[in-house]
DNA sequence: CGCGAACTTGAGGCGTGTCAACCCCTGTGG
DNA sequence: CCACAGGGGTTGACACGCCTCAAGTTCGCG
């Protein structure tokens, strides 16, 4: 890797864009590329991701009305996504960590249709979505996983409406905080105490709540040993105890 | 094609599955192979639209754990998706009116997500999934469709997801209304009486409200004048006083 | 004609939203 | 190093929208 004299900020970005490759990346298990072959991955390399973008906490990685040319993957800290009427509702629709595509709502309409904005310092590597299908129209296994991907945010949106349509703010709350903890392990974060990246108010609007109900139901929660809650350290306590505040289902994997 | 004496009860069916072909199919302008030349549609009748199923009203097209095989075009009739966690909630996820595709769920974890009911005698065009990609490899227009119709299906979530943590009551089944004659309006249906395919209780479970809630929305409107509602005849007599409710937004397309 | 499902309407209670006060933590500037 | 400002969080009191329960009506269908 070559390595130029620069200033410390350019010298960041330097860093970042060099060396961006699926095939070396420690998220390859849990992201695009999962399940796919040494040969398929390098075309991977070679064609498809070749940049890597940092964004600083509450930056817009892009806005609703944006045109749509990439969808992109994160790959070290978080976002959340936001859509709104034009009446001036709005709400989070999800929070997004590593491994996950941000973009899947530009390409039917060719714009973006929400809002995307860094939780924290984070990087996400930028994938050209023309080169996508074309690559994907040669490698099957990229094909699958495309679709696959696109299917499994499908299910997610579909266990969120369960949640908004059917769970009281208790329930809400806990199954936000397993499904967290949930997608933290899989991703090999140690499950003791949780950061949490995002306000009350935010946890609120994505759960269809007041962020003083959300700020209630950490307190009750803490009141009865289920977690240990100071600002936005999480730790819980109780798993079990967690899941039977939600009828002893498991159906929390999607949010 | 050969046409065996057989009772009409096994006619119809046979019926039903002869002269299967996007490109005299009506729908072809809303369905899967919009904007499609002539020449790939007719790869599209040869490889991949070849089988229509008919359903009676209440019957299971797939429900929860099924295999997933294929994507199903409704043709004819209408649908509803539910989805359940274990513990007993459920709820539906949305209706499917002609041209809609059911079993994207599918796809990313080969087995059904939902279950599919039709609201009416129904029929549905059977795309094989594994042959839907194949041809997708091959022709980009239906890569594209694909693709589109996916990310739109993503959208679409998005907006329940807002509707269903934003909104009130009220609101909700306003914009339940005005995006079902919307819809209808785009397949050319008269948009004067509109005939509801589905009960009080399913659009609540829809809309995340109770079956009461529903029907007092129902007649509130029409005491003040936005609609003629009679059973499940229902008629629109003011969209601009519905669309005020919802604070002038249109964002209801996405239902 | 009579049964059951779907729908409407009313009364009352509960869960959240709303509003307000207060606290804690962080960062900034004197 | 401390003072202070401001955002984020907690907690309480109260109001109100929706759920719950219940009774009665209409419609569809056998």
């Amino acid at each position: 890797m070559n390595r130029p004299v620069v200033q410390p900020v350019f010298r960041a970005l330097h860093l970042a864009s060099c060396n961006v490759a699926c095939s070396d990346c420690n998220l390859r298990e849990v992201c695009l590329p999962v399940g796919m072959s040494r040969a398929d991955l390098e075309k991977v390399d070679r064609h498809l991701v070749t940049e890597r973008r940092p964004l600083a906490r509450g930056e817009t990685l892009f806005q609703v009305g944006d045109p749509f040319n990439a969808l992109y993957a994160v790959w070290q800290g978080s976002f959340k996504t936001c859509i709104s009427s034009r009446d001036g509702r709005d709400q989070i629709s999800g929070f997004q960590m590593a491994g996950e595509l941000l973009g899947l709502d530009g390409i039917g309409s060719g714009r973006h249709q929400a809002d995307a904005v860094a939780l924290e310092a984070s990087q996400v590597c930028v994938i050209p979505f023309h080169a996508l299908e074309a690559l994907s129209r040669e490698l099957q296994s990229l094909q699958q996983q495309l679709h696959r991907i696109m299917s499994r945010e499908i299910v997610r949106d579909h266990g969120v409406l369960l949640l908004l349509g059917s769970m009281h703010a208790e329930e809400r709350v806990a199954a936000f905080l397993l499904n967290l903890t949930h997608r933290l392990r899989a991703r090999g974060f140690p499950d003791s105490p949780v950061q949490l990246r995002m306000t009350r108010e935010e946890i609120g609007s994505f759960l269809g709540l007041q962020l003083e109900t959300v700020s209630r139901a950490f307190s009750r929660f803490h009141a009865q040993g289920l977690v240990a809650v100071k600002h936005r350290q999480v730790q819980i306590t109780d798993p079990a105890g967690l899941q039977k505040l939600l009828g002893g289902s498991e159906a929390t994997a999607g949010l």
